[in-house]
DNA sequence: CTCCTAAAGCAAAGATATTGGCTTTAAGAG
DNA sequence: CTCTTAAAGCCAATATCTTTGCTTTAGGAG
């Protein structure tokens, strides 16, 4: 025992980032490629040039290192910051939401994520959710400092704008463009008051 | 060539059914049990005391497998035919959909069809959309001939009832009962005018 | 009842995926 | 620079899934 605390992750640096860099980039583009269910742990490994049986060690399961690349997807690729404008921010966040998920490969991890099961599965729902409250939490806390009342409930904006957003994408319902997602905001702040 | 038409399926009556019933029998069983992502075909033939080879070669593949026994429990799990009156009819119906997704293993068969991928998955989801479509239809044109105007077209059903419930299942979001889904039909009914 | 044959069963071969024991590499501390 | 050891690599064993060729069973027509 050293009088220096342990970090947290005992050797991070080096090989074991290029690995795992290796590996992310791997996943990316299988899932681009193929489906999310033709992801398997020994094609990843394949295209990533490592070894199979580190990736079964280091990850376990096709789930859980999708659940990683898509956490670390979507720090990459954050929604705009809140300007306090509620019309706006939200407009513009509905845009970004649609944006992310009909990326190449967006919708595939969170089909990943639906068919994970019990408790992977709800740990990384549960996850994907806080991230979305969080960023509308936001975007009314800026309104609220702005002067804005009289705002909705975050159970209206989900049902009412981010839900008719994940439907669409996952039907591929023709139309649903940046344009509908901003008509989409606009109209549910529009038809309250 | 027989001057007799020739019947659509050769063999369908006798064992071929038995085989049917017992495969689909099983596939509902392991869906509840397990998840979908757990259903194997291996498994599925174990289950229904039936060789695995003739899975294989009847369905092929699980996807196929679980697309068949959804619509197979679509037809025997019919929603509530339309009365006319479009508010009664819309929140029974959103109380149905509810229901249906929610029942042990209903979200599974929609995951397993957000899972499959290509060809296969839209087929998939397209049918399930237009199942959805079909039966908004029912509702809309038996208020229409009950003397309804002004009534809301499919896209905002969809939209502002359907969307939410298929949300607040998947993601597991509490207090979504058959209150909620009556409600939401309710109050998206109200605030038009 | 008898025959034809579609569909089911069986078994063995061929893929893939997963695990475990052991060796090698290279961060990172001293 | 040297040493320790976490993490990667290698390879063989195991488990699972999938396909293939052939045999057997049992609907259903005549």
């Amino acid at each position: 025992m050293s009088t220096a605390a342990r970090p947290a992750s005992a050797r991070p640096g080096g090989r074991s980032a290029r690995v795992r860099d290796a590996v992310h980039r791997a996943v990316t583009e299988l899932i681009c490629e193929r489906g999310a269910d033709r992801v398997t742990i020994p094609a990843v490994a394949t295209r990533a040039g490592v070894n199979p049986t580190t990736v079964y060690r280091r990850w376990g399961t096709v789930p859980a290192l999708l659940a990683e690349v898509a956490a670390k997807e979507l720090d990459a690729d954050a929604p705009p910051p809140p300007t306090g404008d509620l019309r706006a921010d939200l407009a513009a966040y509905a845009e970004w939401d649609l944006a992310h998920l009909a990326r190449p490969g967006g919708i595939a991890f969170f089909r990943a994520e639906v068919a994970a099961d019990l408790d992977e599965r709800k740990a990384g729902l549960r996850e994907c959710l806080r991230q979305v409250t969080g960023d509308l939490e936001g975007i009314l806390a800026a309104a609220r400092e702005n002067g804005a009342t009289g705002l909705p409930s975050l159970d209206q904006i989900i049902d009412r704008v981010v839900a008719p957003l994940y439907f669409r994408v996952v039907f591929a319902v023709p139309g649903t463009d940046a344009r509908f997602a901003r008509e989409l905001a606009e109209e549910f702040l529009d038809g309250r008051s």
